[in-house]
DNA sequence: ATTGCCGTCGACAGGGTGTTGACGCACGTC
DNA sequence: GACGTGCGTCAACACCCTGTCGACGGCAAT
């Protein structure tokens, strides 16, 4: 789950050119204001103009900054995600060591950080629908899990302890769906959702079935 | 999966009273005009004009018959979601008889049902994070697969030929949550997404890996 | 001082939603 | 066969929100 730069930056041309000025601040000041009022009303119920008078600035300067509201959210989720690449450090690649143990702390950091941030994750899951740069972004990130969990797989394969089953891939989709939806519930507060201090423990129990039986 | 007759009907009043006359074929007419154009473009980009005009009104008289844009839409998950439990029929009921044979077979119905109404499901993923209705009523039909799943869970840990493990509901939830997120991927094309005809074989064997292992 | 560009905003255009008020037309009623 | 009653219908209105255009002030480099 390490390094991503993804999207935003380049994908979504900010308009500010070579920023050296005060601008940044605005910026920061954008970015603070829609967090901050997400975590009162929905992200649907905040119009530009909200966000523009929160940073303290008029709408048409708004897009100075930003070309969409969706923009600011996109930028908000690719801080999320990168506070969450720092925070899984190197983990990932030391998973063959103790299986059960290091997926259970992997998903554990992954928890804390998007935790922390509830407020942007239950913004995307709104806009998910609608908003194609959001659900790439989300992909990507996922796509990280799968193969990770892919990877898993087929060590366990490989050292014949774990019979061939579907293909590796597959099952591991199937399997971060699994973590994906239960994610989903857990943060956004969308669909029905286990006592948030199980979730790992189920997630957990149900892989370890499906890899490492 | 049998009988659910919930929300749209009763909770969103259509506005017209008792009718007899030819203002159900409006209805329909609306209710068709919603479905094709689905087929063609995004439920974001039609706008209640599309519909009267494709219904053969005007916008002000579709208001006659339904309160918004969304209610249309959950009419429409309302028609698939009945059909879907017509299809299932009493198939939850004989699931002790032969576990995977049964499973497949209503895994199987389900998809053949509302893969048969890929525009609306596609829809409902998409306002699903804006719209609390649809989100409630694919929440009942979910909770219907969570409670099948929880029973044979349990059924299998009576006949003792399960580990005890995650409290049943927890794990039904988990696993059905993955039903759930493949689903979307496969009809929504929202997420990855395994080979359509190896889908209903990966589920099952997580499945069966975590129920009746 | 002049030029140029960054940052800023007032004002406009456009498109969508939901509501209001009035108008016909098909009834059942006496 | 006039007469309400209420369904079905729509033109027009009031809003709200988004995105853009043109103008204007100021700091920086020339």
């Amino acid at each position: 789950m390490t390094s991503s730069r993804t999207a935003a930056g380049t994908a979504t041309p900010r308009g500010r050119r070579a920023g050296r000025t005060s601008g940044d601040e605005r910026e920061q000041a954008i970015l603070g204001t829609a967090e901050r009022l997400l975590e009162q009303r929905a992200f649907t119920d905040i119009s530009i103009d909200d966000l523009a008078r929160g940073a303290g600035i008029s709408r048409p300067t708004f897009y100075f900054y930003f070309p969409s509201k969706d923009a600011v959210l996109l930028t908000l989720l690719d801080r999320v995600v990168e506070e969450a690449d720092a925070d899984a450090g190197d983990l990932l690649d030391r998973l063959a060591e103790d299986p059960r143990a290091r997926w259970r702390e992997l998903i554990d950091r992954f928890h804390r950080t998007f935790g922390g941030h509830r407020a942007v994750v239950a913004a995307c899951a709104q806009v998910r629908g609608t908003n194609a740069e959001v659900r790439r972004l989300w992909a990507a990130v996922m796509e990280r899990w799968v193969q990770a969990i892919e990877a898993a797989i087929e060590a366990e394969r490989r050292r014949g302890a774990a019979p061939a089953g579907p293909p590796a891939r597959d099952l591991a989709i199937a399997l971060n769906s699994m973590n994906e939806r239960v994610w989903y519930a857990t943060f956004a507060g969308d669909g029905p959702s286990v006592a948030e201090r199980d979730v790992v423990d189920v997630l957990l129990d149900v892989w370890l079935a499906a890899i490492y039986r």
